[in-house]
DNA sequence: GTCACTGCAAAAGGTTTGCAACGGA
DNA sequence: TCCGTTGCAAACCTTTTGCAGTGAC
């Protein structure tokens, strides 16, 4: 059951968007750079409030704005509801997830496959209903913050 | 299985509003009662924008605002996420509900109970995740569209 | 040297709020 | 009559856009 439950891994989320960015020929710059990096170091959710106060007046709102949403077109940002319904980013990785975001300290766990979708699409399907997408974002609390107390 | 799936009906919706804000002791006044008719009125989920502008200038936008918050906060009102990312409103009932959201024609089917949401709750627990919250949308062709060639 | 990228400032878009007037119960 | 409700208009807040200047490759 491991493999279909992913810890996003610090480290790494930083290097291989650089390496990518950089495959696919787009321009390093000082302001995608500091985005970059303010991003790997988040351990949890933000807003983009968050990130453009945080990187004010280095980088321009703008500037933010245009570089959030091109990495989230290529999958490594995904813009989460909470349960509130504002909207978050979290760092993650190209392809169909899902998200478990702990609510305390922020931990993102990628969730990967949709089997228990399948079994709600088998459902609908049984009402005439062909499911064809879906949104699906998951609360609480991970393992570290279990452990604490407080 | 039929119990976990129900089509929100048309004719009892407002009434069941009506009866639910008469017993609370709220004021059905002329404002209230046109956004409700019309919201009644509508088999498919519509933006803040397209009820405003259906109600200008007879109900003002605040007041539809207003209304619109209050039906949610009652559970008579669900904020539907989009797969576009936009908010659109379906009318709902009371209680814990997914809603599918038909692709084309917009019937909304509510999905009573959460038992899919388990599999992965047990999933999440095995890798030391508590799930306490979730938000899930489905899409896709409901039964009467699928019939309907093009 | 080019052209993608950036910053600024202004515009846009959608939602909320203040306040005086209104009108259900 | 009273107080919850409403309309208007202005304020707000977040995101987008136009455009001239900049700098990565």
């Amino acid at each position: 059951m491991s493999e279909v439950v992913v810890e996003v891994r610090v480290a790494d989320w930083g290097e291989r968007v650089l390496a990518a960015l950089r495959s696919e020929g787009q321009r390093l710059t000082g302001p995608r750079l500091t985005i970059i990096h303010w991003v790997a170091a988040q351990e949890r959710p933000f807003s983009a409030e968050a990130l453009t106060a945080a990187l004010a007046p280095a980088v321009g709102r703008a500037t933010v704005y245009r570089v959030v949403d091109r990495l989230r077109e290529r999958g490594w940002l995904a813009r989460v509801q909470t349960e509130r319904g504002d909207y978050t980013y979290v760092r993650t990785l190209p392809g169909h997830h899902h998200h478990a975001v702990c609510l305390r300290c922020g931990t993102t766990l990628l969730v990967e496959g949709c089997q228990t979708i399948e079994t709600l699409t088998a459902l609908l399907a049984r009402h005439g209903f062909r499911v064809q997408g879906h949104i699906l974002e998951l609360f609480g609390l991970c393992a570290r913050c279990q452990a604490t107390s407080s």
